[in-house]
DNA sequence: GATTTTCATTGACATGTGCCAGCACGAGTT
DNA sequence: AACTCGTGCTGGCACATGTCAATGAAAATC
């Protein structure tokens, strides 16, 4: 354990070669550079990029400009092995190590690249931070569930963890309403009426969907929105292409945070690309649900380009 | 600009290697090189150690419990090149970043291994800090003066950078109290007084010291606090061997930040080690200067043993 | 106590990186 | 136009790092 540390310290802050650090350890190269990559995977060193740089390229400021958020970070989007899922959550642990403050409340929903930036989160240390689960669970149980995504990323943060102890879905608004009156559950509620920041993906709702396969709701429920022109859902709300919220009787059976509440969060961040999510995120950014957006190039490239 | 971002996301986060990068970019690997390297000297990448865990070394408890401190940061010193205050100055760097919170006012004092931290400390961006001159400036203009240690910190953390434009001696008493009552430097002492941490170096005051080379003061004046027992000076006061603050007329034509405040500062950093340093800063902290030590094994080690 | 399993450690080889001298090109100078 | 200077890019070599199968010591199982 001490030895990690000093063969950390001595390479990346002293420089030394690994074969000198070998001599002043008493043990071979080979095993330096062990204790080397413990180092790195049990995150006793930090490589980290600084990501405001990333906002301030090209692409970024046109996106910012053009749907009027605060700040647009863009991935360059290579054709490396990981998922672009897992690549966009990369750099939206990046931004929100440099965004988070002591004493945030951090609301946090679920998806794929949210949990992708959960496991690359550094382990920070801040005091007084809270994660607060926004979305109630769903009935099956998958790697990328909202409290799943939350304790993740309390886990890494050394935060405080509050989960939502209900259902995302239940069978009747009469049901909502008996949970919401919950003592248990209104504490929730007013705990994330003080979040000071959100964190979201963006899902398209053309083919097969999570929604669907993460049995959130049911084929036909996701059917009527379409039928209503929703494009994609984020944050728990369903929009259309023009970014106006889409609702059927479904919203009176969700179980998440408020939408005006939602939209007073000072800084909502949605983690989103990939082939295909490019209309999904045009629309979300009109209905104005993120103010920070986390993206790659290919995906900024199409916000920019078809202005439509 | 753009291409040093690219290059340094991909073969840092996402672990390419400099010859696909090269491919990608259309340039020779040996650029791509020269690109990492801008990264790295541009702080576009942050490489390094999470000092926490500098303080779980068994040797760095030992000095907590025994001086009744807040931390000990203990560096493990190797036979490199750097000079040792350079090494420590790395490790106060590290220290610093993780400490510093938005809207903290840091009094910073002045010395080599306080000079060496600045240059050490990465581009941090964090709202509303603000980096005070505690002490008053020499005559001579050398590396590590005053102000110099301050508007460097407060350079590389983009924070208000406060200098106090008095001289740190003056000729007589009366002097002093007409500087006192200078509306600035009364405002600049009002900030000083709401300092939430404080930054400083140590000094054995043995041979010939920087106190007398820095022409700060004469060696006679000096002399006058050996008379008395004096064996340290920290902070921008002389203490003795049982951490006694040891005082002659020269406090009474120093300007600096008054004792009784300076004891009030909840987060009081020393900085400071390298042979001949450790019976200074033993007598440092019977004299309650600092909350947070940080030093190097050597001098830890003379800490805990001689229990003298 | 013998046998198997586990795991950290290592030497040696394969691969990636750091460095430098030399080249090409554009800007400024005569 | 010729010259000089500065800058940025590159090829190739020396060296540092990453990998892996083999080794041996300790722990677990019988």
């Amino acid at each position: 354990m001490d030895e990690v540390l000093w063969a950390a310290w001595m390479y990346y802050e002293q420089g030394q070669k690994q074969e000198f650090i070998a001599d002043q350890l008493g043990i071979s190269r080979a095993s330096v550079f062990n204790l080397l990559q413990k180092a790195r995977d049990e995150r006793v060193v930090n490589i980290s990029i600084d990501p405001t740089r990333m906002s301030q390229a090209v692409l970024s400021n046109r996106i910012k400009d053009l749907y009027s958020i605060d700040t647009c970070y863009v991935l360059p989007l290579s054709t490396s092995g990981d998922p672009v899922h897992d690549q966009i959550g990369r750099l939206g642990a990046r931004v929100l190590e440099q965004l988070l403050r002591p004493g945030d409340t951090i609301g946090v929903a679920w998806g794929r690249t949210v949990l992708a930036m959960s496991q690359h989160l550094q382990n920070l240390n801040l005091p007084n931070v809270t994660i607060a689960q926004v979305t109630g669970s769903s009935a099956a149980t998958f790697a990328f569930s909202p409290p799943l995504c939350t304790s993740n990323i309390a886990e890494r943060l050394n935060a405080r963890c509050v989960n939502l102890h209900a259902p995302g879905i239940v069978s009747s608004p009469d049901v909502k309403k008996i949970f919401m009156a919950e003592p248990s559950i209104r504490t929730h509620f007013a705990l994330l009426s003080q979040c000071t920041k959100l964190l979201f993906g963006v899902t398209p709702i053309v083919g097969r969907t999570l929604l669907v396969e993460g049995e959130f709701m049911t084929e036909e429920e996701l059917q009527s929105y379409r039928d209503l022109g929703a494009v994609g859902f984020a944050s728990g709300y369903f929009y259309d292409r023009a970014g106006q919220i889409v609702r059927t009787e479904f919203d009176n059976r969700h179980i998440t945070m408020p939408l005006e509440e939602l939209r007073q969060v000072p800084e909502r961040i949605c983690v989103g690309g990939g082939p295909g999510k490019a209309e999904s995120i045009r629309a979300m950014l009109r209905a104005k649900l993120a103010t920070i957006l986390v993206t790659d190039d290919r995906t900024a490239m199409e916000l920019v380009s078809e202005g439509g």
